[in-house]
DNA sequence: CAGATTTGTGCAATAAAATTGCATACCGGC
DNA sequence: GCCGGTATGCAATTTTATTGCACAAATCTG
């Protein structure tokens, strides 16, 4: 990892459609020891995956939803029920478990506020170990990134 | 839209790297139709962009937060200005500010404890208009997808 | 409803890009 | 300074993307 394979990552984070010569060009390598570092990466699974990202607008899901939980009844198991819950809901795009006086938070991307009601009775209805909930409706988006600074 | 255009975008949300001949295959298309629907997603911004996801840990980022923000002034100029210092921090990689009895809501991605103390040193010191700030820290990643469901 | 127009499709040729073999250069350890 | 392992550039090869074109399907229009 060094200075190459960090400003390869960097650009890549930003847009892995661009070729593969492009890049070399830009990091000062010849075409076939970039694509060699870029394998290497892959395999070493510091690059997981490249992938698509939508306009969620335009895809039809313009609304984003955060939501703090509090369990219940708590402990590992339980958390991890809900979880196995939260995790199979489509509408659920980010789960964690998280320490303070909050068990979990969610991040929700939702096409409307019917699908939130529907979203809340399934999985914060009775017999769901879920004792309360707060949700919190976002009004504005200033930053939203998949790139971790290097 | 039709089933043909979701099924390509499912399809490049999970794995933009695959060719367009497989692609082309799998939703039962010629390459040449294939590739023209995805150029036509794309111009037409349903497609964002196309970028490698990194491991956070092996990025040697592995530590997130979540951080509930409550401003000492509220209005739409200070939440501007508070969103504004946010999105400067590389460390922040989702900024929002919300509904409800919270202003803003910050997601980070650290390296350590110590960035943290020297974050919160930088954005919630005096003068930066924060009236309180709840840190949650994540123990668990039950789920973290870019996948919008179509 | 027929004709016209737009839009989408497959095929085949072409252009561009990725991939590989190989000889050489570089690096850390001794 | 030498050695094993690793990275590099070049050029050939393979794979993939891209384009022109003729035809088919869907949509519009009067």
């Amino acid at each position: 990892m060094d200075r190459i394979d960090s400003k390869l990552l960097t650009l890549l984070q930003e847009d892995a459609s661009r070729t593969n010569a492009d890049l070399a060009a830009e990091v000062g390598l010849s075409p076939s020891s970039c694509l060699r570092r870029i394998r290497r990466l892959k395999s070493a699974g510091v690059i997981d995956r490249v992938v698509a990202l939508l306009n969620p607008a335009k895809a039809g899901r313009g609304m984003k939803a955060i939501v703090t939980v509090e369990l219940e009844r708590h402990g590992e198991q339980h958390m991890r029920r809900f979880l196995e819950l939260a995790v199979m809901e489509p509408a659920v795009i980010q789960a964690y478990s998280v320490s303070g006086s909050t068990d979990a938070v969610l991040m929700l991307r939702l096409m409307d506020m019917d699908e939130f009601d529907t979203f809340c009775e399934r999985l914060f209805r009775d017999r769901t170990n879920v004792a309360r909930y707060y949700t919190m409706f976002v009004i504005r988006t200033a930053k939203e990134t998949t790139v971790i600074p290097l």
